[in-house]
DNA sequence: GGTGCCAAGATTGTCGACAATTTGAGAAAG
DNA sequence: CTTTCTCAAATTGTCGACAATCTTGGCACC
């Protein structure tokens, strides 16, 4: 677990974490997302609570949030576990993650301004020398993916979309990229993809970028996939 | 407004309501879909709360359900509103339905056993003859409708898609059609539509599928936008 | 007369306690 | 020994009250 120092900046940059509930939903998914709470795990209101330093009621609001992010399920008087994550579910929330990217990317090479895609160029060039230094450290791998796919989704410019991915889904990705240790050689691979991606995008060409997209998320979850048969 | 008697059987079938919140939330989510309660309208929880008879606990409890369905807006500290029906917000909202739903059909396709594609293809059947009978009453566009596109996301057989679409989408699709008074003349075009892609589903054919989705979709809110533009 | 500040009212956020439901261990019957 | 029933302990659902924050109307000051 070598990759654990991954913010969340470029996924939630400007929200203000300013009730308590708020910032009980944000550590506690932190704790989920990162494995500090074990998967499939079942969660105990009072112990939780006191953990925490605040009321049952406030915890419960925060897991009612975390059930909408799809990271806890709950019964009616049963109580709240922690999502385990099958091969099922991953393949399933990476085929949505495909349509809904594929479309983020078409709407980007439709609404995105030329100084936004030129910020992205620069972005990764900087990524790129950045790893020619460090030699393959896990770096891009993480946090610059995170940041393409993000500004991407932002230049879709459709709002609902953006809540969508960034809220929801991202945070399921992200759990089972962290703990099944996602620090791969792929990390090359993927950047020659993302540049074929926003230079599809700069040409405004819609369609090819959404496909390549789609591919390269197909290609991403392949790797996840052999991870998780490798794992057992 | 004629159709709102329009049922949420085919939406919630074995949705065990039991608990209060559920209940609430439930109620509320009618009110506000069918246009009780106006859009973009501040809610008041002690009002709301005595109303329905509730804690007030409860039906903050409720309010969260609803804000993760993007049917209300909340800011801390300050309240909650129903959310806006603009038609920029529409235009956003069926993109994302195309993706999806395109996406489930091509899973459909794959997934569907014969016995529900069968199933699917009577079903038609049985709405053209009570349609015949009705001479266009507005029975099929709603209900008939719904029941169509609910049994190819089912079918998908891709649990976080079905989720993604019934339980968060669908809500906010079914508040534009009921407020903007949707029954018109488009019932016989959408029920050929809806041939075309069952038949397309009974061929195994994924791609031409999901084409024929993401163009019935896109018809179906050129509709709606229409009739955005003739009510000002 | 307009602008900015302040206090009172109202609304939201948080808490601890009570009620309803589930669960699990142990006793009794087969 | 297995099965079923019972009851108590624990957990979840709901409530009313208190604390913190925002809003609004009025007053002083420029």
């Amino acid at each position: 677990m070598s990759n654990q120092s991954v913010t969340n900046e470029s996924i939630e940059p400007q929200n203000q974490v300013t009730t308590a509930v708020d910032q009980v939903f944000v550590e506690l998914r932190r704790a989920i997302v990162e494995g500090d709470v074990a998967q499939g795990s079942k969660i105990s209101e009072p112990e939780l609570a006191k953990r925490y330093g605040v009321s049952r009621a406030t915890l419960r609001d925060a897991l009612n949030r975390l059930e909408a992010c799809n990271l806890v399920e709950r019964k009616a008087n049963v109580g709240c576990r922690v999502v385990a994550l099958t091969p099922e579910r991953l393949i399933e929330v990476y085929q949505v993650r495909a349509a809904l990217e594929g479309l983020a990317c078409r709407l980007a090479a439709q609404n995105m301004t030329d100084e936004e895609i030129a910020n992205i160029k620069a972005l990764l060039n900087k990524h790129l020398n950045e790893q020619r230094v460090k030699e393959g450290e896990s770096y891009y791998q993480e946090a610059g993916d995170l940041d393409f796919h993000y500004r991407i989704i932002k230049g879709s410019k459709n709002e609902h979309l953006f809540n969508l991915l960034i809220h929801d889904l991202y945070q399921l990705i992200r759990m089972y990229r962290v703990q099944m240790g996602m620090t791969g050689p792929r990390v090359s691979k993927a950047f020659d993809e993302h540049l074929a991606i926003i230079n599809a995008i700069e040409n405004r060409d819609g369609e090819l970028a959404e496909m390549l997209m789609k591919r390269h998320i197909s290609y991403s979850m392949n790797n996840i996939e052999n991870k998780f048969n490798a794992a057992q």
